[in-house]
This record gives C-alpha cells, structure tokens and sequence, in this order.
DNA sequence: CGCTCGCCATGACAAATGTCAGGGGACGGC
DNA sequence: GCCGTCCCCTGACATTTGTCATGGCGAGCG
C-alpha cells in the first residue's frame, strides 16, 4: 500500500481547524501532520514537517493564504496548494492560480468532496470550485491600470485626495484623474462605491 | 439518566457545519437534530424540531443570527439560543444580549470549549467569550442617535447625498447635517471613514 | 411651565471632489 | 519610425461635500 497523504491545516478559526482535523484524519489514506493559525506559523510548520498538501485559509492574519502559498512554491515546490475561502471574490482565485495554487474551494463544500478534492490536488490535478470559477470568467479581467488600481486602494479607507497624493507620491490633480477614470471604468456614482466594486471583484 | 440535550446547527458553511455536527455528536450527552444553511432555513427547522439549544452562525443569508434568534425568542421560548462568529465586533454582541440571546463565542474557540459552553447555556446560565466582553465594554455605546445611525447606513455604499434622502425620505440639507453630526462624535475625517469605524465597532 | 434634547428643515459659504481638455515623456509592437 | 498606451502633470470648471447659524416642532422631565 503506498503511504497516507501529509496534511498541513492552517486557518485562524480553532473551531474549524479542529474539526477539519478531526474529520479529515478519519479517511484512512489522510493524515494532518500540522496545524496553524496565522500564515507565518502555516509557513514555519510547512518547514518542520513538509507535508504533502497544505490545505489554506484564504483569510488568515498575518499573511493570507495566497502570499504563504508564493513562499512555499520556492521552498518547497514537491508541496501542493489547496485554498479554502469563506466568500471567494473571482479576483481572489485569479491571484492564487498565478500563485500556482492547485486547488481552490470555498466552504460550502462537505468535509467528504474536501477529502475527494484533496485526493485529486494530491495525484497532481487541479481542482477550482465550478461556481467559482465561473464567477471569475464573467467577471473577467480588471480594466483598471496597475496606478489605477493603486490609487484606488489607498482611496479605500476614505482618506481625502491630498492624503492619497501624499502616500502615493503624485500630484494631487493626477490623483483625481486616476480615481476619475477608475470610477468611470468601473461604472460607478463616486470613487467610494468604485471601491465596494473593485473590492466584490477582488481587484483590488 | 437525563435525555440528551437536542442541537440545531446553522451555518452558511458546510464544511464548518458538518464537522461541527460530527464533533458534538462525539459527546454523549449532545445530539445534533437538524441543521441548516440560511436564516430562513434555520428558523424552520427549530419550529419543526423544536431543539434545546440553537448554536447559530452571526452572518447567514437570509437573515442573520441575531434576527433568527428574536424571531426564535418568541416562538420557542424554552430554546436558547448561542451564536457563534467568525468576527466578532463589539456592537454585535450589544445586539446579540438585547436580543435575549444566551451565549456568545468566536470561532477561534476549540469543539471541546464549545461542548462545555453549550452546556453552560443548555442550565439556563449565560457565557459570553471575555475578550469580546472586553472589547464591547472598552468600545462603550454608540454615540449616534437613530437617524444618524440610519442615514450613515444609507451612506455606506457610497451613494450621493440626493440618493439617501431620496432613500430615508428625508431633505438633501438634513441628511448632511446627520452625516456631518455622525462623523464628527465619531472623530473620522468624512463620511466614509466614519462608515468604516462605525461598522468595525458594530454601531451600525 | 420652562428646559433640554432629538428631529427636521432652510440657506449660505468654504472646501473637496468629479470632469474635461490639454501636454510631455517612456516603452513596446507593427 | 510611427502609433498606441500608459504614465505624470497642469489648469479650469461644475458639482458635491462639509460646516455653521438658525428656526420650528414634539416628547420627556424637574
């Protein structure tokens, strides 16, 4: 017989964690060699025991699974990337793919297709949730530009255009020019609800 | 022996809710006897079966833990109810109590601790998670008064001032002067910056 | 009864923001 | 080399905001 799967489980709610652990060592082919709460303590488990797939929160504190998942890539490329996510935004899943996750599914699943799906990430395929990935094609690529989207990121938390320019090292009218037109690309009444939408895509 | 005690589970995730499910039903003296997906969902099933614990996720869809358990307050009063959540903010938990809910724990606690609390609160005792206390208590009471709190909600997705006075049927002129009372006792620099704090502290 | 407070409104002014029309420079593709 | 695109800026303008002063109305309270 060949050897049981070596499971990483990393997500911040203890109450989840345990019980994905719980359950998931109940199939006979899987095991979870560790366990973590925050992306910098998945990364140094990930070192210690080097486990066969690393199953991921996306939202963890620290660093969110898919900036653990880039590290692992190049420190341990034989280590396979699976993401578990609350509420997937479509741009979510595009920034894990580039990050050579293999998998990507959110919650809703049962702990019996996340035993199926974990099996199949294992062997070498990929699995992304077909409701989310059909999200991710409709709603496609970001029209705005890298600046566009930087300037809209700071403009987040609703700092004025002055703060922005400031942060941002430009010109308080370029500033103004960047959110106009990623308000209109967007669609949107004012830079404020252009953030809700760049956020709901995962653009930003 | 006593019987024993009989659990609704309600969580939007069914990865979390199933192995929830297998994890209390470990316990001898717990047995899960429905479960469910959505607000809606859950308040259906306690009126078919009519549980002694309700253990409910704070953000379903449909409606959320707090309605489900004001709505459950009065239809099965012998239920008590738990929520359970993934962050909590200090003005849910306000809520939560005022809506005769009994106990109130985050995610982050392990199957074990949660086993023990539903029977804390199955004896008719209350728990709430003492950090969250904390932070509800150091957060204190929302200084804004109803319609200030309404109109910033209308206010939260950015919408122009002409499209929530239209909304809350109130004059253009009035509901700035709302805003601009909301944002100054909340200390923030415009409206959306004072969205954004009223929500991380629960106010609105 | 007078007081305070929340509620709703108006009007006016300053500041911030959204929009438009420009112009230069860099860089890659045809 | 020319063209398109993105980057960065400027200046001017209309619109939207934030803020303040002011007033009327009703409810709770000493």
């Amino acid at each position: 017989m060949t050897a049981a799967v070596r499971l990483l489980l990393a997500d911040d709610e203890h109450l989840i964690r345990g019980a994905l652990a719980a359950l998931l060592g109940l199939e006979d082919d899987l095991v979870v060699v560790a366990e973590a709460a925050s992306g910098p303590e998945a990364l140094a488990m990930a070192r210690a025991h080097r486990p066969d797939v690393a199953v991921l929160d996306l939202q963890m504190p620290g660093a969110d699974g898919v900036k653990v998942a880039t590290s692992l890539r190049t420190e341990l490329p034989g280590c396979q990337v699976l993401i578990v996510t609350g509420h997937g935004r479509p741009g979510h899943l595009k920034r894990a793919l580039a990050a050579g996750v293999r998998g990507f599914v959110p919650k809703t699943v049962s702990a019996q297709r996340l035993a199926e799906i974990i099996r199949t990430v294992h062997a070498g395929h990929r699995y992304v949730d077909p409701e989310l990935a059909a999200d991710a094609i409709s709603a496609g690529d970001s029209p705005l530009t890298s600046r566009e989207a930087e300037v809209l990121e700071l403009a987040a938390d609703g700092a004025p255009v002055t703060e922005i320019a400031e942060r941002a090292a430009l010109s308080p009218g370029t500033v103004r020019n960047y959110l106009s037109s990623a308000v209109t690309k967007l669609g949107a009444e004012n830079r404020h609800a252009a953030v809700r939408l760049a956020r709901e895509r995962g653009w930003v």
